[in-house]
DNA sequence: TAATAAACGCAACATTGTTGCATCTGATTA
DNA sequence: TAATCAGATGCAACAATGTTGCGTTTATTA
């Protein structure tokens, strides 16, 4: 994997920040970069596992930095992850841990997906 | 709200099963049904709190039958969902409560959506 | 510096979801 | 039962998000 422009600045803007953002939010950190390069990029650090995917409470697709230095996207989503619904931010609370549960007979978890909403810490 | 075939079938369709189940798997259950019609009957079930949505695993949106008795769109999400990697079911797991978990200081919860992937108990 | 594999940029397309507006219909009333 | 009309539908048009093919450019390596 080359060390590109655009490679660069979406890694320099994700591993500053807790927040996992969305596509669109990242084009606009660049001046100018191309849609379908963004999306080529996210999708290569995701499969490195360099980032992780995360839908929002409302459907967005976000990213966000990986700090797990996972081999690969078989990466362990262990972290819980919060909405809020006035900023619509969505914060990684990489300290907060996906509690565990009792699933019914039959069923086998090889994930799970915590996304708690309300008012984040800079909005309340 | 008028009781019209749209609606009756969506109702029935949702009302008999626990899966959740995506705009485009219920345009399948109509021999033929305008797409436009079902988003809406979707929406206004949702607003009258008849039925919830749920974002999957993949980000695709879904739509499956309150139990709850909810008065309108502010009803409790306080279930697990289970999303099967191999049918890429949704299923309601409707007695499996959302763990409750420790937020950081300063962030308020309104509601956790909680979902499990992995093998569903027909695939397994 | 030259070669080359990888990354980029553009066009084209698919899917999902929304809005405006004219038409139709189901519940209510006369 | 028949007329009424608010609300539901169907179509066109549009927006946002995401993917693929392909020719061109670029970063690395020899
Ligand atoms: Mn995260
Ligand atoms: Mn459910
Ligand atoms: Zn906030
Ligand atoms: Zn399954």
């Amino acid at each position: 994997m080359k060390a590109t422009p655009v490679r660069l600045k979406v890694l320099e803007v994700l591993s500053t920040t807790h927040l996992a953002l969305s596509p669109s939010e990242l084009e606009s950190s660049f001046s100018k970069v191309d849609r379908i390069t963004l999306y080529r990029t996210l999708k290569d650090f995701e499969e490195a596992g360099m980032i992780h995917k995360i839908i929002d409470t409302d459907g967005v697709t976000r990213f966000a930095f990986c700090n797990n230095n996972c081999p690969d996207a078989t990466h362990t989503e262990d972290h819980v992850h919060f909405n809020c619904k006035k900023c619509h931010k969505m914060f990684c609370l990489a300290h907060v841990q996906t509690p565990s549960l009792q699933l019914p007979d039959g069923f086998t978890s090889t994930g799970i997906n915590t996304v708690v909403h309300g008012i984040c810490k800079y909005c309340s």
